[in-house]
DNA sequence: GGGAGATAATTAACATGTTAAGTGAATGTC
DNA sequence: GACATTCACTTAACATGTTAATTATCTCCC
């Protein structure tokens, strides 16, 4: 069997960590964690957005979501209403206390890319990024594997 | 600022999300989550090994290696001792029953991985790879990043 | 050889990942 | 127009991620 330190998995996890590893520190200088940072972020570039839209675009699990949401919101980051036409969805958008959070982490974010980017090369990070989207629209293809051995069980 | 679903992190989150996707199923039809896999794989290749290096290899933190393997110790997959010449250390290995799961779970395991690489392309996956490992180089030098922000407060 | 500091492992506390179950509202069907 | 079904969101339950604190042992230096 492949030595797993060298599988695709590990190799994805180890990447990631190392990024992640650099941007941590300011983060959590803010009090904002990577998720929550995440939502921050993908609220700031919408007006308004749909809880089930945003938990798509911010890459987050339904159940993840509302407990951030919740606490986004009793920090008063976050303003929440419901749908008027759909009593079931709620609409989530960032307040301007959110916004200036925003401003105040963004420049050392941005200074973190910028060294990550001179680093790597920005060709090179170009061509990973294309080679990872093209990774997972492969994937996506192969849908969901219907797991030979549940078959009997379900 | 940058749209944040084409950031590195997130493209490293979705791609490696997809890859996982692929594989929970099985795992989980054998009562194992994905960091317990990667535990009884790295003891698969050794005789035994301390519990500070197995979370190297296996890439965990100390505190979630420890109630992991508290767990499978349980269940009886793997086995602890005391380092004889240093009471602080424990040795873990693996047990007969943990082999015999690695033997059950492994054909779907390797069949999922060469499904991945024949739609992939084996050059590109090796290509993607070393990629990977590069940037975990490159970011490894830049070492903890001194977050000019915490130095008045810590 | 005894005490200060370093080290290995665990525990604690809180946030998120993951799947299942629950709640309330909309929708289609008869 | 009741009712089963679907849908959006939340809650529940358990596993892991993450940092800090604890505990036990070891090492070094005097």
């Amino acid at each position: 069997m492949r030595e797993f330190s060298r599988s695709l998995p590990m190799s994805l996890l180890r990447a990631r960590e190392a990024v992640m590893r650099q941007f941590r520190p300011s983060l959590r200088s803010h009090g904002l964690t990577e998720q929550q940072w995440r939502i921050l972020r993908a609220l700031s570039s919408v007006d308004e957005i749909e809880v089930t839209e945003l938990a798509h675009v911010a890459f987050l699990l339904g159940p993840s979501l509302s407990r951030i949401l919740r606490d986004l919101e009793a920090r008063q980051l976050i303003e929440r209403r419901t749908a008027a036409n759909d009593l079931r969805r709620a609409v989530v958008s960032i307040s301007a206390k959110g916004l200036k959070l925003i401003e105040a982490v963004a420049p050392t974010s941005e200074a973190i890319y910028a060294a990550i980017t001179k680093r790597y090369g920005a060709r090179r990070l170009a061509e990973l990024q294309e080679m990872l989207g093209t990774l997972e629209a492969s994937l996506f293809e192969m849908a969901s594997p219907e797991d030979a051995e549940l078959e009997s069980d379900e």
